[in-house]
Formats: C-alpha cells, structure tokens, sequence
RNA sequence: GGAGAGAUGGCCGAGUAGGCUGAAGGCGCUCGCCUGCUAAGCGAGUGUAGGGCGAAAGUUCUACCGAGGGUUCGAAUCCCUCUCUCUCCGCCA
C-alpha cells in the first residue's frame, strides 16, 4: 500500500506508473473520495470538539449543584448526530482505502519500462550447460522411470498437481531443505524459523495477499485460517504492527515451510512434472531493512540465493523484471532461472523481491531511529532461497545419465548418506 | 470441553462508587550539565494515527488504555459479544 499523503500530490506520477506496468485501474475517483472524506472528517471532529467543551461545563455545573437540564438536553442532539456521522463515515474510508490496496508499488528507477517477460534483461550468466550425447529427458520422465516420483498414485490420493515423492526422491527433497537451511543459516547470517503453515486475514493483508490474490489462496472452511502460499506470510508479519529498535536492523529470516497455492489463473499450463503444483516445498529468505540499505541488501538477498545453484553446479541465469512483468507489491524483482535441459528452456527458481516500504506500511512494521523519535516504516525483502521441488527438477534433468540414472551433486552427497547416484533398484 | 484471572504508552507498572488521566511512578531513549576515563549523579524532553493552519520549525483539534457494539451530556473506568494470554481440572498427538 502506498502512502495516502504521497498518492493525493503526486495523482499524475501514479497514473504514469500504472500505465507502465500495465494495469487497468481507474484511479480518477481518488481525489473527489479523499476530499469528500476529509470533508466529513472535519465536521465530525468539531461536533466531537464541541461535545467535549460542554461535557466539561456540565461536570462544572453539577458541581456547583446549577441546573445543567438544558444543555443536557441539547448535548443529547448533537450526539446522536455524532453517531450518524460515525456510522456514516466508515464508508468512505474503506472506499478509499480499497483504491489504496489496489495500486500497486512504485518500480525504482532502475527497473526497465517494457510490456511483459520477453522484455526483461539479462543480467548475468552462470555456468554451463552439461555435455550429453543423448537425448536428455524431462524430469518426471526420469522420476518415474526410476521409482522415485509417482504422480499418477499422487492423483488418486488428491488429484491433479500433486505429487508423491518416493525413496531416494523422498530423501533428496529432503536433503535439499536441510542443504539451503544450513548455508543460508551458517555462512549467510539468517535466522531459521519454523513458522505456522497456517494464518489468519490479518496477515494475509499485511503482505497484500488479500484482498487482491484471494483466488490464489486456499482456505479452511469455517476458519479464519488460509494456508500459506509462501513464508513470505508468516515471516514478514512476525512484526506486524511492531515499532522496533534501530538495533535489531537487518533482521534476516529463513523458514522452510511447504506452500499451497490454488493456481487458478494458470489451467492446463505445466500439467505435467513438479513444476506447478498446489503444495511444494520452499526455503523463503526475509530480510526487514533501514530503508536507505534495501537495494544493496537486494543484491545480497539475490546472491545468497545464487550461492545454492554454485554449489549444486547448476546452470542459471539472472534476470531483472520490467515494469509490465513486476509483481503488485515489489519495487524491483529479480528472477534466477535454471537451465532445464529435459525441456530445453530456463525456469524460475526464485524471485527476490525489494518491496520497499509497501508492504511495512499495510502490515505496520516500523523502527525508531537512534537519536530521532520520529519512526519510521522499514523496508521488506525477500526471496526463495530455493524452491525445493523446481531444484528436485533441476537437479534430474542436469545430472541424468544415458542409463537413467542420475548423478547426486557432490555438496548435496553428505545429505544423502554419502550415496553418488540415484539408479534404478533391480 | 469445564472453572477462574487478566489484556493500559518502546518496556515494566499505577489507575473502578464514570467528569482537565493521553494517562502517576519506574526503566529505556534523546539533549544539556557534571566527573581525568568508566560507572554514578543533576536538569529538560520523549506515544501512535488522522484532520485544520503554516514554506518550514511548529501549532491546534479529533481518535486510540486487546477488538467490536451498548448505556450516558460525558467511559480506561458500567453492560454485552469476540479474540488472545495465564492458572487449575478433563481429554489428546
């Protein structure tokens, strides 16, 4: 959510930048809505104003035993037009403030004008693409074939977009959880959390999942419960409606948690594999930040995440969002892509976010500078840091051998009981 | 699930026969003084959000004592509902 006050001066600047992002909000009933709503602010405070005056006189009045029946009597007018005027004025605040919730950030400057992904640069390269004389195959081609993902038994237990991973499969997921925890908690610096899988709709509406992405989120019927559909959720509003100290800035978090998502928007694309499913597994980095250091943390955040694929030995590459292509809340994205070469094409594998202080102003997460007292929003980034599945993905395609089998990266191997090869049992 | 206690400012903690209590006191923090350094001491200041006026510093008004309703001219204080925390009992991974 942007700031109210900035959004009333600067109506042109946010109309440009929804046209740069490519969005279709009509925000022309802003300004008559805040003035109508300032307008009748202004009229209820002074009645309240006048209300308190009086009270005072008739406290006064009673006690020095005068006869207050009168302006008792006329009090009672005037708060019960202070009471329409309260039941009155809540409908133009959240009006407002639904207009509010429905412009996205600001990108920075730094972020490319352009009209989808085909216009997102570049930014760097890492690796090589591995050397195969045959021809490589999907990743869920190569888990079938050796027991270790059964999608069609994971159908029948829940349905489509599920998975059942098995043995070796199992493991590996796994594996690559505790992998990501312990680089990012060791040699990065982040705090693990475990935090619920589970939370209600304040904190959906602090990190701006609701109410613009209801559809993506499953929830709990008869609960005010949704499941998560990243630690981004559950991590960032840790510090809901906090003001903390200068002190503890940065704070870095890192959770795994498994993330549900109802993918809605996307029928019959990735049907296949464990590209897109409704539950998966993710190791999400959280940074919260002064807000003068969020763009260098951001290349921190996004090399932290790199690191993995270093050690994995996997091809990726580093691409930065354009405006049409960023998310609602971010102010600039990076995306890593790994090479894929079952399928021939790069895929996601995390997105790394600096939101500035969009998401701390809806969540309310702030900090009082040393020496002012004034405070101040912090800034909020994050990234995944990886997603689980997608690596699982990686990994089978980039590691897959002529005979089926699949080579276990050398980093991952103390996590996989020292085993170098997931084969076929015979 | 049953019985009871509680929720106040960045933190701790006063405040119920309703009326200058935005809220005592303490801690913390900021500025100044003092001390050779450290520690201690002294003085002043220090909530959040929103509105009006002001170029700004600022000033003024309104709201907020877990949340939402109600009673009243007037509610942190009375009533109702909900949420959360704690103690005891029961049940359970």
């Amino acid at each position: 959510m942007l700031d109210l006050k900035f959004v009333r001066s600067n109506i042109d600047v946010i109309k440009e930048m929804i046209r740069n992002r490519g969005y279709d909000l009509d925000i022309s009933k802003f300004e008559a809505l805040d003035l109508q709503r300032r307008q009748r602010l202004t009229e209820l405070e002074e009645l309240r104003y006048r209300r308190n005056v009086v009270s005072e006189q008739v406290a006064d009045m009673k006690k020095k035993k005068e006869d207050a029946s009168g302006v008792i009597a006329e009090m009672k007018e005037v708060s019960s037009t202070i009471k329409e005027m309260e039941k009155d004025l809540p409908q133009f605040v959240e009006a407002l403030e639904q207009l509010l919730m429905f412009i996205p950030n600001i990108p920075h400057e730094s972020v490319v004008v352009g009209k989808d992904e085909k216009d997102n640069p570049v930014i760097r390269s890492w690796g090589d693409a591995p050397k195969m004389d045959f021809t490589p195959l999907p990743h869920w081609e190569i888990g079938e074939n050796l027991d270790i993902l059964d999608f069609t038994r994971a159908a029948k237990l829940a349905g489509t977009r599920f998975a059942l991973y098995k043995g070796q499969g199992a493991r590996l997921e796994r594996a690559l959880i505790n992998f990501m925890l312990d680089i990012h908690t060791k040699e990065h610096g982040y705090t693990e959390i475990l935090p619920p899988f589970m939370v209600n709709t304040a904190s959906m509406t602090g990190t701006g999942q609701l109410p613009k992405f209801k559809d993506e989120l499953f929830k709990i019927e008869g609960w005010d419960f949704y499941l998560i559909p990243t630690a981004e959720v559950p991590v960032t509003n840790i510090y809901r409606e906090e003001i903390l100290d200068e002190d503890v800035l940065p704070i870095y978090h890192v959770a795994y948690t498994p993330c549900f998502r109802s993918e809605a928007g996307s029928h019959g694309k990735d049907t296949r594999g464990l590209t897109r499913q409704h539950q998966f597994n993710k190791v999400e980095l959280v940074k919260f930040t002064r807000p003068e250091e969020s763009y260098t943390e951001l290349e921190n955040l996004t090399r932290n995440a790199e690191e993995i694929l270093k050690r994995l030995n996997i091809p990726y590459r580093l691409i930065s969002l354009c405006t049409g292509d960023l998310g609602f809340s971010a102010a600039k994205t990076y995306d890593i892509e790994v090479w894929l070469p079952g399928q021939g094409l790069y895929r996601e594998i995390s997105s790394c976010s600096n939101f500035c202080d969009f998401q701390a102003r809806r969540a309310g997460i702030r900090f009082r500078p040393k020496g002012g007292n004034k405070t101040e929003l912090v800034h909020t980034l994050n990234g995944s840091g990886l997603a689980v599945g997608r690596t699982v993905v990686a990994i089978l395609e980039n590691y897959q051998q002529a005979d089926g089998s699949v080579v276990i990266p050398e980093a991952l191997r103390p996590y996989m009981g020292g085993d170098k090869l997931i084969s076929k049992k015979e």
